[in-house]
RNA sequence: GGACGGAUAGCUCAGUUGGUUAGAGCAUCUCGUUUACACCGAGAGGGUCGGGGGUUCGAGUCCCUCUCCGUCUACCA
């Protein structure tokens, strides 16, 4: 039993520091195969190593920590496991950026020492994140830290690249991909950011071989790209043009004769309707030159400059100058009829922020496995998306599916386990090698130089992190936690990663089965259920991020609000699967929240003597059932209820519910009233221990709801107040149900809750409400000895303000409330119990008060009249179901006797 | 171009199958230091639920339409 007194004033920071510490020595979040428990399992999303802690983290991993401890509360082996991915690119550039500084490119080092060098970074760099996490208060199980580039990651990674290449799904080709010039890289369609972007559309024309003088007006945005035209195209039902298909155009520069071919992709409402096709600078263009059998004439160099085949002139510049260039050439020519300002939308570099080039290279590709399992295993619900909108997101994505290119031509990541014969053709399957192992006359092969995207390996973080390194393969962990329980994550990474995590887990789950039937998608997903939290944005709705500085510090918010303060902020800011506008007063919120939960376990200690804390069960003992009125019943039924709705919100991911009640409950119903209306009930001291343990109950109760969400506080005061002894701690314990805690009240002491307590409660609460407006608006606010004077209602009404005497003179401040059959003029107001007056003794501004009661008149009686209205409808009153009627002509006759207390005040003021 | 989301108090948002007089926090104003808490307490003001139409006895909630924001997606050069 702790008697130690409990501080005045809230410090979180050596309250957090403390706790970390002994839930780490303690083992408190390290998980273990334990089949008598129920399994829960939770993965991080890697954050990738080059970032910081930033607010959506901060958000995310609160979720998951909520999810985490509420499951370890259960009794569940609750695993959250914590990891970070290698960034590929983002890494890669950030490393050679600092090489750069010395003067020296990647190819100085050479690939082994530049993977070293890379290595350092991010052991230097990758790890503060995770160590930000726990100052949050993350409940990872840091034993089980994952990195892909692990070893046994990087051979999981390696053999699922290997087991797709078996089983028919990849493939080498020369295809369009989007180019990076700046990383020197390929990126998936789904690394490319569109823009909006102003910039020119020209007109130009283009003579006809066959009829000289006589042209074909074409619209480009890229001039730059001309010389890398084979031909031009137009719709073949396009009338204007019919006549010329077959036939050529001459192309200004270097002048060449190219053909006038027909495809449908061509729109013959823009422009002129006619497009220039540059087969190896356009995915469209692309595709029109396969159908026709166009030269591909490729006029870049890997970097964006133009090269030799781009002509005089353009060879060697940059392509933004060509851009100029090109144009200035049509115009020298006489073949430029007209620019005009052109909006339209350009792929971007998501890592470099420069425009991508469309580019033909040689990459592998992916075709996606188990396509119609996934759509499956979201739309028939295995795998449920919280908020449920996202799976149409989701839905069209793989409707839409382009094969995915894996490879990258970069040196940080996972290499692709190819090697080709040495001097062969490496698209003739049996020229390569594909093994995690090299070939033994390794002196006679070569292996690929590119490493695979990095989402190539994060698709498998579900299953490597449990150990799995190849299909069929179990692990005791894989047995007892995959599919794993949730995913908390952004709906941003919708496509990049939880899509392709559920791809994986369905083709790699397993043995290798050609289509699954339910069972084997149930098994196989990764996780069940998806929670997908809002983007944070700063207060005026922009983007969080580094350039524009609008991004708070996440450890200094830590250190002004406490980290309980700041999750149970966010979390209370958070709208439903909406952008959450970030500012700073809204996270205050939730530090007041902890002081006012501090300054209450406080009072409580200062009430009286702490009673035998240690189960629910023995709290309860220490209640005398004879000793409880209305308000133990309404507090303990309101608790019971409170329990029931934050169970069913947490089970729904409704953390909006979940922290409204707890504030409801705490803030209004516990503190304002429950604790208030105890103070002046504890004067008689054969009821104060009753009163204490219920206050206990509901302070243990609260605790163990509010813990997930902020752990260090709840765990500071269950040992405070003695809810559990120094070795034990809160994660241990759970409240249950409300029906748990109404069925120990009842058998332990007898005590059935009354139902219409909480009613008869509000009622009560609303009257003193009343009262004090009178007082407050005869600015008697502060006056503790007012006197009231009460015309009351009916017997039950004067029992029950006789009853409760001694609590509303405290509640309301007043010296006496006598029973009265009139008020004379003093200011009144009807009340459900009567009409309650305050007595001014002649110091009544009459004026005044009839200024009011006047406006209260008015308001009562367009209600009477709206309610009249309505039960005078045959329609509604024939039609409606009972309880709406009944309920609607009660108020009525509530409505109208208020109206006709209010005439009658009215009309004694003379 | 397509899809999805949003529009409710000055601000940020709740409002579960349509049902009594639409809620909360913050902000504002007034009052207040009584046995916890000024990171507090009491009270007040503030909304024709984006516009228009429809279904219904009854619509913030369902249907149609329009407007404005936001996000994702796409092969209009």
């Amino acid at each position: 039993m702790s008697e130690t007194e409990i501080p005045k004033t809230y410090e979180p920071q050596s309250v957090e520091a403390r706790w970390y510490q002994s839930w780490l020595d303690n083992n408190c979040f390290a998980a273990k195969v334990d089949p008598a428990r129920e399994p829960f399992a939770i993965m991080i999303p890697p954050p990738n190593v080059t970032g910081v802690l930033h607010m959506g983290h901060l958000l995310n991993n609160t979720i998951q920590d909520i999810l985490t401890r509420r499951a370890r509360q259960e009794g569940k082996s609750a695993l959250w496991l914590p990891g970070t991915d290698h960034a590929g690119i983002a890494t890669q550039s950030r490393v050679e950026k600092e090489l750069r500084k010395t003067g020296k490119t990647r190819y100085d080092l050479g690939r082994e020492k530049f993977i070293e060098t890379a290595s350092e970074w991010r052991d230097k760099h990758g790890g503060i994140i995770l160590e930000q996490l726990k100052k949050l208060g993350a409940s990872c199980d840091w034993a089980r830290k994952s990195h892909t580039l692990d070893p046994h990651y990087s051979k999981a990674v390696l053999q699922s690249f290997i087991t797709l290449y078996e089983r028919g799904y990849i493939y080498r080709g020369k295809r369009m991909v989007n180019w990076c010039p700046v990383s020197l890289t390929g990126l998936s369609d789904e690394e490319v950011i569109m823009k909006p972007q102003s910039g020119k559309l020209y007109r130009m024309r283009y003579e006809i071989v066959e009829h000289p003088g006589e042209y074909l007006e074409i619209a480009t945005t890229r001039p730059e790209t001309i010389p890398g035209d084979s031909g031009v195209a137009v719709n073949p039902e396009d009338p204007r043009y019919t006549h010329l298909i077959g036939k050529h155009v001459w192309r200004p520069f270097p002048r060449v004769k190219i053909p006038i071919v027909a495809d449908v992709l061509v729109d013959k409402e823009f422009g002129s309707g006619v497009l220039k096709v540059t087969p190896a600078h356009d995915k469209v263009d692309f595709e029109i030159g396969q159908r026709h059998q166009l030269e591909v004439l490729d006029v870049m160099n890997p970097d964006g400059t133009m090269n030799e085949l781009a002509g005089e002139g353009l060879a060697g510049v940059e392509r933004f100058k060509a851009r100029d260039i090109a144009a200035q050439k049509l115009k020298d020519l006489g073949l430029l009829l007209k620019e005009e300002p052109y909006e339209n939308n350009v792929g971007f570099s998501e890592r470099a922020d420069v425009p991508i080039e469309p580019r033909l290279s040689e990459q592998w590709f992916i075709r996606y496995p188990k396509i119609e399992e996934a759509k499956r295993a979201v739309s028939d619900g295995f795998v449920k998306f919280h908020p449920e909108r996202w799976n149409k997101v989701y839905l069209h994505w793989l409707n839409n599916i382009q094969d995915w290119c894996i490879s990258r031509q970069l040196w940080w990541g996972h290499r692709i386990p190819v090697w080709y014969k040495k001097d062969a053709d490496r698209n003739e399957p049996g020229n390569r090698h594909v093994s995690l192992e090299a070939p033994a006359d390794i002196e006679n092969w070569e292996q690929d130089n590119d490493v695979l995207d990095t989402w190539a390996s994060s698709w498998l973080w579900c299953l490597a992190n449990l150990g799995w390194e190849k299909p069929g393969m179990t692990t005791p962990e894989l047995r007892y936690w995959y599919p794993t329980s949730a995913l908390a994550t952004g709906p941003d990474i919708i496509f990049l990663w939880v899509a392709r995590m559920i791809i994986a887990g369905l083709e790699f789950y397993g043995e290798e089965k050609e289509t699954l039937d339910d069972a084997d998608i149930a098994a196989r997903i990764p996780f069940k259920d998806v929670y997908f939290n809002g983007i944070i944005r700063d207060a005026q709705g922009r983007k969080m991020s580094k350039s524009l500085g609008n991004s708070p510090e996440p450890l200094d918010l830590i250190a002004k609000f406490g980290a309980d303060g700041l999750r149970i902020g966010l979390l209370s800011i958070a709208p439903k699967g909406q952008d959450i506008l970030f500012s700073e007063d809204r996270i205050s919120q939730g530090r007041n929240f902890c002081n006012k939960l501090w300054n209450a376990a406080r009072f409580r200690q200062m009430s009286g003597p702490a009673g035998d804390n240690a189960t629910l069960e023995k709290i309860v003992a220490r209640i005398d059932p004879t000793k409880c009125d209305a308000d133990d019943h309404a507090i303990l039924a309101n608790l019971a209820a409170s329990i029931d709705i934050v169970n069913d919100a947490l089970g729904r991911f409704d953390f909006n519910t979940y922290t409204a009640a707890l504030y409801q409950f705490f803030w209004t119903d516990f503190c304002d009233w429950y604790v208030e209306v105890s103070k002046s009930r504890m004067q008689d001291d054969s009821s104060r221990s009753t009163i204490l343990a219920i206050q206990d109950i509901c302070l243990r109760q609260f605790l163990l709801l509010l813990h997930p969400v902020a752990p260090f506080i709840t765990e500071e005061l269950y040992h405070l107040l003695g809810f559990c002894n120094g070795s034990d701690f809160i994660q241990n314990h759970f409240a249950g149900t409300g029906s748990d805690l109404r069925d120990i009240l009842a058998k332990q002491r007898g005590l059935t809750l009354d139902n219409n307590a909480v009613a008869e409660i509000a009622t009560l609460r609303e009257f003193v409400t009343q009262a004090r407006a009178l007082k407050a608006q005869q600015n008697q606010a502060a006056k503790k000895d007012c006197k009231f004077k009460l015309i009351v209602k009916d017997d039950t009404a004067r029992a029950f303000i006789t009853h409760n005497t001694d609590k509303l003179k405290k509640l309301v401040g007043a010296a006496d409330i006598e029973f009265a059959d009139d008020t004379g003029n003093s200011p009144a107001t009807p009340t459900a119990l009567g009409t309650l007056a305050l007595d001014m003794t002649g110091l009544v501004d009459v004026e005044a008060e009839k200024i009011r009661l006047t406006k209260e008149l008015e308001r009562l009686e367009k209600l009477a009249a709206a309610g009249e209205a309505k039960l005078a409808n045959e329609a509604f009153v024939s039609k409606a179901p009972p309880n709406i009627l009944e309920g609607a002509k009660a108020q009525l006759a509530d409505t109208q006797a208020k109206r006709d207390e209010v005439r009658r005040l009215l009309a004694g003021l003379g």
